[in-house]
DNA sequence: TACGATCGTCAACGTGGTTGACCAAATAGT
DNA sequence: ACTATTTGGTCAACCACGTTGACGATCGTA
């Protein structure tokens, strides 16, 4: 039975972890601003990502997401809105409305991609490579494989 | 100039730190339900913690946690309403009011500390200890010292 | 005493989440 | 072929958390 180290409260752990997040997205963020991207909020980087390139549905993309259908309804509209998304009737069903990512959101997304690799490539410049690869395998080992919930708004407020 | 390797995207960084957060903080709430508090967000949690065992006032927790006093003031509103926090007339200050943590607010506030002390110690037991060291000791190198914004709703939907 | 700074609160608003209800269209069953 | 059910999208109402602006009340100070 192993005792805890008062050095190393438990409660630094996920404060740590936050911070690190917040980090990477601020300075992705900061980038994307500085590269004509100044409207894109952190959770739209995400639901760009999970739109892709071969686009969705609103309510397959809720379901990607881990939020309603009305909730990732209205994310659209505000990306569509912004010029990242765009909505297309389904030739083969009339219910179905596509949702695309348009040049803006491809021009973002892969911004995006080249900035996150920078941002990795930072940090192992500052800790070596092997110690981000050791944090990634890690994290891997302690969350579920495959989680992908973006409800952080609500989930973390409530 | 290191070239990027195809198998560890930067994107996935952002992804597995989220990951280890909310897993953390999912069975912190999940054990404190279980305890007892089951009305307990997430975010309340971090408020009770900058409240502390001395008290402050609205303005004051705004200061801590990043946020505007009024902001402050209505997640204040809520605790006191859960039975987590009390305002007490300042005798020294009539403008001021005094956020103090209950009974309740304590023991939560305790039993969030014990919790969090299991986790880690949990997440010791499958990496090994000096990996969730080096792990803390990695992210603090690369994340502003003290930081403790918690806007997270608002920061990261906007 | 009068003035400026500070504390708390009220009001209005934006954004993201929820559930419930509903219509239209596709699919399944008789 | 005609119902009946399921599915996709939207509208409406609501809650939580954040913002800014305004405004009394109180404190400290010139």
């Amino acid at each position: 039975m192993a005792t805890t180290d008062p050095e190393r409260p438990g409660f630094l752990l996920p404060l740590l972890l936050l911070a690190g997040f917040r980090t990477l997205i601020d300075d992705l963020h900061a980038e994307l601003a500085r590269q004509g991207h100044t409207e894109l909020r952190p959770l739209h980087g995400f639901v760009l990502q999970a739109v892709g390139v071969e686009g969705t549905t609103a309510t397959e993309l809720g379901q990607r997401l881990g939020i309603s259908k009305q909730a990732a309804g209205k994310t659209v509209d505000r990306l569509v809105a912004l010029g990242y998304l765009e909505r297309v009737d389904d030739p083969r069903d009339a219910r179905r409305k596509l949702v695309r990512t348009t040049a803006r959101g491809r021009d973002g997304l892969h911004r995006s991609a080249v900035v996150f690799d920078q941002l990795r490539q930072r940090w192992a410049d500052t800790l070596g490579p092997d110690r981000v690869a050791a944090m990634e395998d890690d994290l891997r080992a302690v969350t579920p494989a495959n989680w992908f919930r973006l409800d952080v708004p609500g989930w973390f407020g409530g």
